[in-house]
DNA sequence: CTGTTAGCGCATTCAA
DNA sequence: TTGAATGCGCTAACAG
């Protein structure tokens, strides 16, 4: 009816498309696979596919070849634009180079990722990019042993012989306490995330380093984490820290909890940046939406996805080679909620 | 060397597994697909299953069931919050079933969507969920003769002969416009997304014909269209219209563009709610977080992901059934941006 | 209740 | 260069 193929009624076969060509289905094949054969068996064969619309099964081929063109990305908080948007790049990458990705959702908890390592095994996929929150012994256990190739996105013990690409958060955090010490601030306060992830503690330890080494201030009530990486977490925390402190910039340990913090300081009627000033991490989209437009550590979240992507295909290209660390670099995006406070004021 | 299954040297299969509990490799199956087996004989297999740590291979079920436990969600852009919700939502759903989530990325590009239905003959997922921008005739002609169950979310023509899950927008973006009638705005002007989309057209609907209904002035320099429905086009259109006219309140297509339309209203020092009322759709987390906070119409994005997966799985589960159109009804999320003239101030 | 067997659709080895 | 035949791991029909 249609310009569409003649024949579909059902999906057709190799056997279908080597009756039509009036050759081997081994022929059809190879052809199809683009190995060496004379123009005219090509010609034919490539005509008869055509016709019938031939598409080869997916799972036949992966059956036979143990590939299934598949990577799984575990991602444990579809809440977080960072993982969002980590999600993005991986696509994107794994669509240029004939992966599709299925996304494989778990908890926070390290059993979750042990168990999807486990199922892993069913072989829907040829590898595995993860993004743990909380990295226990017997997850790097379960990774080091792990028959399907796997990245992790985020920090690793050093001693863990698996390919990663992570955030120097350490630096992130002190790339933003340099920024508004040296833009006047003394009183710089941290609004982290809970202390038992792997960012929370980094955060954290980059925190403490940069405060101590400039000399700053660093009592116990200028800090105080959020029960989770959200912007309802960051609230509580937020109002929880302005009952403690009276800070003149507050440093957060990502761009939600940051945003919650401009929020409390509006409905405190406190000034950003003027009275106070706002650092935010990730440096995503709702650093740029926010009002003011928050300052933001950008810590490289495209990049390590895309990199970690890279990664994994290159080793399951490849699957020799050896395992490797990846590190990158902070930046720091600079905009209305940490300016200085002498050109600000209403 | 841990408490992990004995053995597991190489992926282990049926007939290791029947092998080593000394029955048949049917017998395995059947046991470990809850067929009925002697109670003795279970235990066998299931300890020699057990033991070897065996995991059923997915692609060899899949070629013999022709069954995948997949099912593909095409997405056109992911830079929006209101998609990622929806997403989030099937793959709960999906999850809960049973059935994995594989990610296809598309462009806005009806092409595309039709090349995916082709795709989808590879036999890589059960069915598909997708959320075309634009639909053109061939589209909807792809989607009739897809061999491949698929649930699209959003309008179609009447006559297509689809399952599909849409809001009603023009009811909608009517709801908004009651609301602000009946706070005393009387100049609603409308920044639309592109017109030449599926959603921009009904928006543009709902808008003129509830202005109308209100007896409203509905002159054209009270609407503009954004490129696309982004920040960044949104920012621009909310330049263009405030250069040409002065409305008390503003509706926008959706939250991202409301979010725009406060930033462009802060920067030229007009106040919100007191000068200008602003509303925006889809009542994304952005609404909430957008100072001051958003009022939005909820189209119900989650509601309606569930619903198509749910319809999505009903039919692969009885392919017989009835194609069906559910509709879900908008409502207002009310909030700070759309306060009454009188209560607002300074 | 249990075992034997035949393919699912494909890539690939071995012969010709 | 091409064709015939094998088997990837599994489920299901059939036999016993």
């Amino acid at each position: 009816m249609s310009e569409q193929p003649t024949i579909e009624a059902k999906r057709s076969t190799l056997v279908l498309v080597a009756e039509r060509a009036g050759v081997s289905i081994a022929s059809v094949s190879r052809v199809l696979n683009g190995q060496p054969a004379s123009a005219q068996l090509a010609e034919r064969v490539r005509r008869a596919a055509d016709e019938l619309g031939y598409v080869p099964d997916a799972s036949a081929r992966t059956l036979k070849t143990g590939r299934t063109d598949q990577i799984a990305l575990a991602v444990a908080d579809l809440g977080n634009p960072v993982y969002v948007k980590m999600m993005h790049e991986v696509a994107r990458v794994a669509a240029k180079k004939g992966y599709r990705l299925v996304l494989s959702s778990t908890g926070s908890d390290p059993k979750d990722q042990i168990e999807l390592l486990g199922s892993l095994n069913r072989g829907f996929a040829d590898g595995l990019l993860m993004s743990p929150l909380r990295v226990t012994e017997e997850l790097v256990a379960a990774l080091q042993g792990s028959r399907i190739p796997t990245v992790v996105i985020g920090s690793l013990p050093s001693e863990a012989d698996v390919d990663s690409v992570r955030a120097d958060s350490v630096a992130g955090v002190g790339l933003a306490v340099e920024h508004l010490a040296s833009t006047g601030r003394r009183h710089i306060a941290f609004v982290n995330g809970p202390v038992d992830t792997v960012p929370g503690a980094a955060r954290l330890e980059g925190y403490l380093r940069a405060v101590e080494r400039l000399g700053l201030p660093t009592t116990a009530d200028l800090q105080v984490a959020a029960s989770d990486f959200t912007y309802k977490a960051g609230r509580k925390a937020a109002a929880r820290l302005l009952g403690q402190c009276s800070p003149d910039a507050i440093v957060c340990a990502n761009d939600l909890i940051a945003v919650a913090v401009l929020k409390e300081l509006a409905a405190r009627r406190i000034r950003v940046p003027h009275d106070v000033a706002v650092v935010g991490m990730d440096d995503s989209e709702a650093a740029e939406l926010a009002d003011p437009a928050l300052t933001s550590v950008n810590l490289g979240s495209a990049k390590r996805a895309r990199t970690a992507a890279k990664l994994l295909i290159r080793r399951l290209e490849n699957p020799g080679v050896a395992t490797k660390t990846v590190v990158i670099e902070p930046t720091l995006s600079i905009r209305e909620s940490s300016a200085a406070r002498e050109v600000a004021g209403e």
